[in-house]
RNA sequence: GGGAGAUUAGCUCAGUUGGUUCAGAGCACCUCGUUUACACCGAGGGGGUCGGGGGUUCGAGCCCCUCAUCUCCCA
């Protein structure tokens, strides 16, 4: 016996292949005559650590650039972090407070320095740990946004979208973050249902006695109402036209104004309108021109503008407010109320709308070859179905805020005289653009902005950054446009519809012709992963437990484009098993002693062309799952091609009886044929594929290289003789499982004289593999049924065993009754149709012949169970 | 409120142009089995009115309408 462990330990092995891959160079691409492959990675944040979501994506990608390598591709897989400037701030931040460091104490430089430190110390840990997933990278390339190429072309983009007017600096109602003091996108904003409080309000109208009460959940922003609104017909409030009413405590007039947009179902019907401090009310602002009247200081305290409560923070104040209204009978109620409040994905800090400064990318000025690329689908979806969210976005396109109020990141390229903006790359060419206007002027004068971009607006560009594209021509005229991302569709917004938009500004050229979007993993109860709930597995931990191919077999055994995974250990340990049902055929093979003496027998070669054919179909079917990204499917195909028909069929085909040699010939078409399934599977299984390949026989050439090539069937008649065969013999194995008959009890199988059945039985090596396989003996076609057999009906032909057992008649009549009755069944059903003279008509010839074949089939099902039916009666 | 999608076996999902013996796969389940690669195994088996209703068609899981339920995106 050999000396390989029946259990399959992935852990040696795996670090060595990856070295060996590594010292071999295989992951690392240089331009050459072949056509390039490429994907960039997206790059995950660096503070990040590998999750679920990291695992399927970066498999599915691995996958992809494994069988483009294997089939000749300059293969190019790009590595990389993004700086996220929000979450490592924070990250920073919070290392510094613990260390007793203020940000406020530290000077910009400073603070980047401890940044910088950081992204040193722990900004590598994900792509290490990409590396033990299998991911072959080429590591040579690896990028970072805020390395000095990918820094250089953020400022370089900026500038040229000023210079042609592409951007502009606006106040606008941002989403305000107090806690980092930033900005926000409104997709790092989650809104989620929270129990809150609705205050009634009084406001005295002016000159009179009476009161109108208006509802509001943010008592707190009374100081900076600057009107009160009501819906033009509202009868209620129709004579408040052209009165004003008092702010409660503040004392300020303000006036009664009249817009549709009042909803006149909510609350009392009157809305109190602070335009510094919603954005709907700023809206109303601008149109009925209300004074704007800011009373927040950036970290949500209120400020001079509101009079009261100066340097109290918001929360405190709407508690202290309602006292303060309560006292002096201006609070009509206060009631239960859950309303939707956003939150920062980041701080977890309640999102204050806030009148800011910022810039602003023009969008409408870069979406038209966007939107026009992918509806011609120039760039493809995968599934499809993502292309009209795409298009709706697109359409309905908003201005896109590149400004953060952060450090970290790359600082604002735009330097300001009093009102005047010099945009420039470096310091120098904006004095020099100033000196033209004020010539006077000099370095100090000028003050440089004091945020950074967001951070998408470096990776918008990584398709075109990771290969130096705004200096090197030659890297990316060769791997531009990618040839496909993977990446899931929550940031199909946010990432992927930005990088189209930069690939057509910058490049004039789509920047990938694939997408393909993976869906979430979700743990079984479909909940999102996340810390805070705890459902989500430690990466690591189920590679440790599992075995790296056993991981990415369950990630994707169960992924369809666009599907959530609903994401079960068991999905792994269903990949740890299929990775030690490979080791043990291994085991199996390595175990046979060779011997030159033994010819190949007739049923040897019968098993080894069938094997040789179904191989090639297979071949064909996952070409066609690579071509329409159907990746799960090709997986399962795969699993089912090798458990069955490979580990279940064939090698029990060709296995020796035991103690037996076997066939050197044998056994060198058994070994070719399962180095062609590791070469096909490694993309999936890197790992274990490799480790076979080399324990097959020895070799100088890698799995991870291994051709991986499309093959025709050259013999479809064998393939489809096998099949009948196996079939035969699983029908034998369910008689005897029924009759409680030994697995080895050898018995007479025969069949009724007929056509098929002499090609069948006359197929060479077919009558000795049923004798291997089913224990069968004096295999034949005979001209009478016999009295002791059991039958059964395999297409339109009748085999059956005999038993020296009693049979019990009444059991095997129900049986063949049941049968029958379908059959009889299947045959009417069929008879109409092909009675309907529209259908005989209608439809075409080749569907006619086919229900005509079915007919026939089913007449003579129906004869030959009708012939054991009568038979049984007579015996009964 | 606007838009997109889904509903097929206990669970997770395939099902391509409407046409094979088409209702499928994996997991789970049941029966039998330690036979010599593997119990992380082998052999065999049961299980679904394709969400409800209507329509088009010779023919519908697939197309149309409608209802129900659910999910997601945008506001």
């Amino acid at each position: 016996m050999s000396e390989l462990s029946s259990r399959f330990d992935p852990h040696e092995i795996e670090n060595k292949w990856y070295q060996h891959w590594l010292d071999q160079k295989y992951f690392e691409s240089t331009p050459d005559d072949r056509p390039a492959y490429s994907i960039v990675i997206p790059p995950p944040n660096v503070t990040g650590v590998l999750h679920m979501g990291h695992m399927l994506n970066n498999t599915i990608q691995d996958i992809l650039i494994r069988r483009a390598r294997q089939q000749g591709f300059n293969a190019c897989w790009v590595p990389g972090t993004d700086h996220a400037s929000i979450a490592t701030e924070a990250k920073v931040v919070r290392m510094l407070r613990e260390k007793g460091i203020k940000k406020s104490d530290l000077t910009r430089e400073e603070f980047l320095d401890y940044a910088w430190q950081w992204k040193e110390e722990y900004g590598g840990i994900i792509l290490k740990q990409l590396q033990k997933l299998g991911a072959s990278c080429d590591w040579s390339k690896t990028a970072f946004t805020m390395d000095e190429v990918r820094s250089e072309a953020v400022i370089k983009v900026f500038v040229d979208l000023f210079k042609r007017g592409k951007l502009y600096r606006k106040e606008r109602m941002v989403n305000w973050d107090p806690e980092a003091k930033t900005v926000l996108s409104n997709e790092e904003v989650l809104f989620d249902m929270e129990q809150s409080k609705l205050y009634k309000v009084k406001y005295k109208v002016e000159g009179s006695d009476e009161y109108v009460v208006v509802a509001t959940t943010r008592p707190e922003t009374i100081p900076g109402d600057t009107a009160l609104a009501v819906h033009p017909e509202d009868e209620r409030y129709a004579h408040l036209a052209g009165n004003r009413v008092i702010v409660p405590i503040i004392g300020r007039s303000v006036p009664v104004i009249f817009d549709e947009y009042v909803d006149r179902e909510f609350g009392t019907g009157a809305l109190k309108v602070t335009p510094a401090h919603d954005v709907n009310d700023f809206e109303l602002g601008i149109k009925h021109q209300l004074e704007v009247l800011n009373i927040f200081n950036e970290d949500g305290t209120l400020n001079e503008a509101a009079g009261i409560y100066i340097g109290e923070d918001r929360f405190k104040v709407r508690k202290m407010f309602s006292k303060d209204l309560e006292a002096a009978g201006l609070l009509e109620s206060v009631e239960d109320y859950s309303n939707n409040v956003g939150r920062s994905e980041r701080t977890n800090a309640v999102v204050e709308p806030r009148l800011s400064l910022q810039w602003y990318v023009d969008m409408k000025a870069l979406s038209s070859p966007a939107l026009e690329g992918v509806l011609s689908d120039d760039v493809e979806f995968f599934p499809k179905n993502q292309k009209n969210i795409y298009k709706h976005w697109m359409e309905n396109i908003r201005d896109w805020c590149i400004s953060r109020q952060l450090w970290w990141g790359h600082r604002i390229p735009a330097w300001y005289y009093g009102e005047e903006i010099f945009v420039a790359e470096t310091a120098e060419e904006a004095l020099a653009e100033a000196k033209i206007k004020f010539p006077d002027i000099t370095l100090a004068d000028l003050k440089q902005d004091e945020d950074v971009l967001d951070t998408w607006f470096s990776s918008w560009l990584w398709p075109i950054t990771v290969f130096d594209g705004f200096n090197d021509r030659e890297q990316l005229n060769y791997y531009y446009p990618t040839s496909v991302l993977v990446t899931g569709w929550d940031i199909i917004f946010l990432w992927v519809a930005r990088m189209i938009m930069a690939g057509y500004e910058w490049e004039d050229k789509k920047p990938f012709n694939h997408v393909y979007f993976t869906g979430m993993v979700r743990d079984k109860l479909r909940r999102k992963m996340s810390k805070s709930l705890g459902n989500s597995p430690d990466a690591l931990k189920l590679i440790e437990d599992f075995g790296a191919d056993g991981v990415r077999f369950g990630m994707l055994s169960c992924s369809p484009a666009g599907g959530d995974l609903l994401f079960d250990d068991k999905l792994c340990e269903q990949g740890r098993n299929f990775n030690n049902k490979l080791w043990n055929a291994l085991r199996l093979i390595k175990g046979w002693e060779v011997s030159d003496e033994v010819k190949t027998s007739d049923s040897d070669q019968l098993a080894i062309n069938w094997l040789t054919n179904k191989f090639a179909a297979l071949t064909k079917e996952i070409d066609s799952h690579f071509t329409d990204y159907r990746l799960s499917e090709a997986l399962m195909t795969l699993y089912n091609f090798i458990w069955d028909d490979f580990c279940s069929w064939y090698l029990e085909m060709v296995k020796p009886e035991y103690g037996q040699p076997i066939g050197k010939e044998v056994l060198n078409s058994t070994i070719k044929l399962f180095k062609d399934i590791c070469a096909i599977l490694h993309p999936f299984m890197p790992f274990i594929t490799e480790e076979i390949w080399h324990q097959l026989e020895d070799s100088d050439t890698d799995c991870i290289v291994a051709p991986s090539p499309v093959k025709t069937p050259d013999n479809p008649d064998v393939l489809k003789r096998v099949e009948v065969l196996k079939e035969i013999i699983s029908n034998v194995r369910d008689v005897r499982n029924k009759k409680g008959l030994k697995q080895r009890e050898s018995i007479p199988l025969k069949a009724l004289k007929s056509e098929s059945v002499d090609q069948l039985l006359g197929t060479r090596g077919a009558i000795s593999l049923l004798e291997k396989i089913a224990f069968v003996h004096e295999v034949e076609a005979v001209n009478n049924d016999a009295d002791n057999g059991i039958g059964f009906v395999i297409g339109t032909d009748k085999y059956f065993v005999l038993l020296s057992i009693d049979i019990d008649i009444a059991a095997e009549l129900e049986i063949k009754q049941k049968e029958l009755e379908y059959q009889m069944g299947f045959v009417e059903s069929v008879g109409k149709k092909l009675s309907n003279e529209k259908f005989v008509s209608g439809a075409p010839a080749e569907v006619v012949n086919k229900e005509k074949q079915k007919l026939a089939d089913g007449l003579e099902r129906m004869k030959l169970l009708e012939e054991e039916i009568k038979k049984l009666k007579a015996l009964a």
